[in-house]
DNA sequence: ACACAATGATACAATTAGTACAATATAAAA
DNA sequence: TTTTATATTGTACTAATTGTATCATTGTGT
């Protein structure tokens, strides 16, 4: 009964594979408490259909997050969040996505022409400018 | 979706190099607006097929254009304007790129459920890497 | 003849899509 | 209740589409 909806946003120019989307953005929301364990996540081929992609690149980012311990695939079931995501693994998963963004956006970065200087002083003035931001009003729910 | 027809003229007696004469014509429609940033432009071989010349020479031309940040290629994906498009890097411009760049970097993170802490310290270790490898590394063309 | 740049040929890797199948659930039939 | 049929779900394997890498060939100038 409890189907998320499960909003995602692809972006098909970013160069991030599809199924690196969906597993970073699944994992974000639970992260952040849109998904919760128990959760019954769309099956591979509606969500496929709502993204208008083919149904194997959901399955493997389901088959990623799976061998994660993220959620749980059964075939002939559906995929469900994992009742006890073992911190450890959804740690391991979340800094590899980390990792990943970070060393895209540095990459782009550099490519722009920004000096090494200048790219962390930015993140930093920005990571200042979200931690005002969050002491001013909480927006958790 | 919206494949762009790209309308290319060569002149195969100008002496001009065909890559070359892509990566301007490509250049110059991205300028007058027949080309905008996200627009895909078609694949090595259907672009090397309507002009009857090898798919490798389509390709160093993307390559080129790559690289002067113009168009963003991706193996098995295709090829895009690229979104942001400010090559014309007045030191004004770059800031705000980059400035662009580290917010989508740090809203994905964020929702990624990773702390300030982390995201500071991701940045500054992928940093380091960088500069290790650009010691012994290449210089723009 | 030689050097070098431009182009072409071939093999490869990454991403996504297509097809057939197996496991499970659900409902109908006995 | 048990059995059977059908639909739903994920899986496995394969194909198609994309750009990449490397080397061979061609052509031009010295």
């Amino acid at each position: 009964m409890t189907e998320k909806r499960l909003t995602l946003l692809l972006d098909f120019h970013s160069g991030l594979p599809i199924y690196t989307q969906i597993v970073n953005q699944v994992q974000s929301q639970l992260a952040n408490g849109m998904l919760k364990p128990g959760d019954q996540l769309p099956t591979v081929r509606a969500l496929a259909e709502e993204l208008r992609i083919n149904f194997n690149t959901v399955a493997r980012a389901y088959r990623i997050l799976d061998e994660a311990r993220i959620i749980s695939t059964q075939q002939g079931r559906g995929t469900y969040i994992t009742e006890i995501p073992p911190p450890e693994t959804t740690e391991k998963l979340r800094r590899e996505s980390l990792a990943e963004l970070a060393q895209r956006f540095i990459n782009e970065a550099l490519r722009l022409g920004c000096s090494e200087r200048e790219i962390s002083r930015m993140v930093r003035d920005r990571l200042g400018r979200e931690s005002n931001r969050s002491e001013s009003g909480q927006v958790k729910k």
